[in-house]
DNA sequence: TACAGTCCGTGGACGCCATCGACCTCAGCC
DNA sequence: GGCTGAGGTCGATGGCGTCCACGGACTGTA
């Protein structure tokens, strides 16, 4: 992880799709070279995936929101976990701080759907409570943060 | 936007490096005709970009927080918005309904420099108080939801 | 029915790219 | 010094991206 890999995972974070030539010639070296080090990124888990970023409206989901979980006292969180990963609408998944256990961001179509999907949240065994906020508006997300400062 | 868009963008959301050689083959349709739908998907907007997602610990930023924003009251939202646009830990900032108007997202490399970051939040001209919440973990992050259920 | 225009696809062609193997260079270590 | 391994370059080759000409289905019009 030297300072040539973190251009090309800074490179990549802003467009996934470049070619290996097309890095090659961004950070000084052959593309066969580019490649392997690519390769190891991924191998090596510092690159989980390549995701095209969607905008969500257009594919039906027209509802974000974020919820708050408390979990009922004594219960297993690996088993909450396991229950929240089988509910494909829970994009994001965060154990935080506090008294609530997790915070969960959710897309779907319609509120209607929202309120279907929050008492089967409220439903699922170890959940005590849920406290939902709904985002009106996404001003951006998964924005990539430059890796150094533009100065350097 | 019919179902072989839908289904490049399914793919896509998948895995951002498919060829199109690769998409064509799934969806049944030749190369450049598929090269030519996602070149529209991505003009009208329905593909914002194309990222390399990294695992945030194996490139410095070990702190994920939530943080809630209040507003003044009297407050220019949009001017909020301006200032927070430019601060690059926020990696994603929500327009909420509720006494809380934002929430953001950030990512830095230590404790210490989230509590800089929360001054500077504070200090920002609009913002009347925020209410942080460190996330211990990720469990996973942006997972794509298929788009249409599994059985059809 | 005949016709023209539009949309959306296919197939062919050509240059660039991904990827493999052979080889080179340098650092560290017996 | 000489061995070894890591990590690079170079060259070759097959596949891919992309442009272009062409063709069928559909639609509106005479």
């Amino acid at each position: 992880m030297d300072a040539i890999d973190l251009s090309l995972v800074d490179l990549l974070r802003g467009n996934a799709r470049l070619s290996y030539a097309e890095l090659a010639r961004q950070v000084g070296l052959s593309a066969p070279a580019v490649h392997e080090r690519v390769g190891k990124l991924e191998a090596g888990g510092v690159i989980r995936a390549y995701r095209a970023e969607v905008e969500p409206e257009h594919i039906g989901l027209n509802v974000t929101a974020l919820i708050s979980v408390v979990e009922d006292s004594g219960a297993d969180t690996d088993d909450v976990l396991e229950a929240f990963r089988a509910i494909p609408e829970i994009e994001s998944c965060y154990f935080m701080a506090g008294v609530e256990s997790f915070l969960i961001k959710v897309r779907v179509g319609t509120i209607a759907e929202l309120e279907r999907l929050i008492v089967r949240l409220n439903r699922t065994p170890g959940v005590a409570s849920t406290r939902t906020s709904i985002a009106l508006s996404t001003k951006w997300e998964n924005r990539p943060q430059p890796l150094v400062p533009p100065s350097s």
